[in-house]
DNA sequence: GACATTTCAAGAGCAGTGCTCTTGTTTGTT
DNA sequence: AACAAACAAGAGCACTGCTCTTGAAATGTC
């Protein structure tokens, strides 16, 4: 019975944490991470600074708080994205739509992209809590993969000249596989090292046009995204 | 005759320069760029802050010329690792010296790396003097590419489900590389791609890497680089 | 050689930052 | 009503990039 009357101070408390957030995140898109600054964000819901400090103990900390809602954000963009398709069979529609999502909410959200993927501050470990939220994009990108493949789509061999080791490289990432509920099945080695690789180049695309390295050299970056998406899958064997 | 006269003092303004910049570089490997401060550096020589702006003008000013000292040093260091395999035919060996080259110069240089190809400044335009810098990377990968072609590799096939107009995405690139002297020849339009594709790869392995997304994927990093090194030149026809 | 000009280093100062500590007030519990 | 916890505000510390002013060198000119 009194969770109501807790919940006065509690639903306050709530409250005005979510007001941080959303003015921090709302600075974020503007400026960069690094530029993310208390005061100001404190200022914009009429704080003044030491009192942000009652719901952030510290900034580094309310930049975590930001990781995780840009990382479950981006993750649920890109999960819908993949369930948006009907045809669960259409492999080629599904890789598609889902890497399209990554890119599309990266260039929606530059500075929550720059947060999640750009340099992280020198001397800031990301806390195991964002883990989690942090893996459901490249879940999704396995997902389609595994499906694909379980269909009955050729596993990529690998390279004639490859080293031989290809499967205990990426050992750690194929037992988080196994061990994960929504992903059915143990995971071909190449197909590992094959996800993991798209799931780089993707993001390393992403990044390259987020930063200014493909000035020069891309003309249409949505066109030259789409051709980089369907050569990630077919190096997959999956589209 | 006044050149020895006045380069006394030239001298001096140009040894004090570099100690500033070498001080900057020091801060830079054991702090992020973000980090960087101008005074700490000031201190570091012996001076106080406002002395450092005869030799920069800004902060900006400053990173811009750790810009490009980083990419002339990079890229240096990938056209040493690539000219240092003396059989030039041996396209295997080129193409894994320079995506070594480029990994391990990014370890040993991570701030610089967090400089070069993390989060720019927001509002921070790189100036066109870091462009001919940061392109020797890639020209060293479109020159291999590119022996290794005229060598008589097969060039990659696009995948069957890609999007019709491959060329006209990276026309600028071919332009540029036809522009450029001493890569001989026109482009593939698919190589092009390519080309392109390996190179945000390895950037966005090494990235990975160092930014720590990597974690709890890969367990030798090493190895998982040259694997995926090795795909990259099969998937370019050229290992 | 004496004078004038430019270059330089230093200091003070401004507005901003993250963060801490103290003070007074509001809220919730007993 | 009394007490404790939670809270907002302010002052203050050490720091930042940057500007402006002052005084001292080094350089160029007569």
């Amino acid at each position: 019975m009194e969770q109501k009357a807790k919940t006065a101070r509690q639903r306050a408390r709530e409250e005005i944490t979510e007001e941080i957030l959303a003015a921090a995140r709302a600075r974020l898109t503007s400026h960069g991470p690094g530029e993310l600054s208390l005061r100001a964000v404190a200022r914009d819901v009429g704080m003044v600074s030491s009192a942000v400090y009652r719901y952030f103990s510290s900034r580094d900390d309310l930049l975590t708080a930001l990781l995780i809602e840009g990382y479950d954000a981006l993750g649920e963009a890109v999960e819908l994205a993949d369930r948006s398709v009907e045809d669960r069979t259409d492999i080629h529609q599904r890789w598609l739509a889902a890497c399209r999502a990554i890119r599309t909410w990266s260039i929606e959200h530059p500075g929550d992209y720059a947060l999640l993927y750009g340099s992280p501050v020198p001397g800031y470990a990301a806390p195991q809590d964002t883990v989690g939220p942090a893996t459901r994009v490249v879940i999704v990108l396995i997902s389609i993969a595994g499906d694909a493949h379980r269909a009955g789509a050729a596993s990529p061999l690998p390279p004639s000249a490859a080293p031989a080791e290809a499967g205990s490289t990426v050992a750690a990432a194929m037992e988080f596989v196994e061990a994960h509920d929504d992903l059915k099945g143990p995971l071909d080695p190449e197909i590992a090292v094959r996800t993991l690789m798209a799931w780089t180049t993707i993001f390393g695309t992403v990044s390259f046009e987020l930063f200014g390295h493909l000035v020069g050299s891309v003309s249409d970056y949505d066109a030259y995204f789409d051709q980089v998406a369907t050569r990630l899958g077919s190096d997959l064997g999956i589209i």
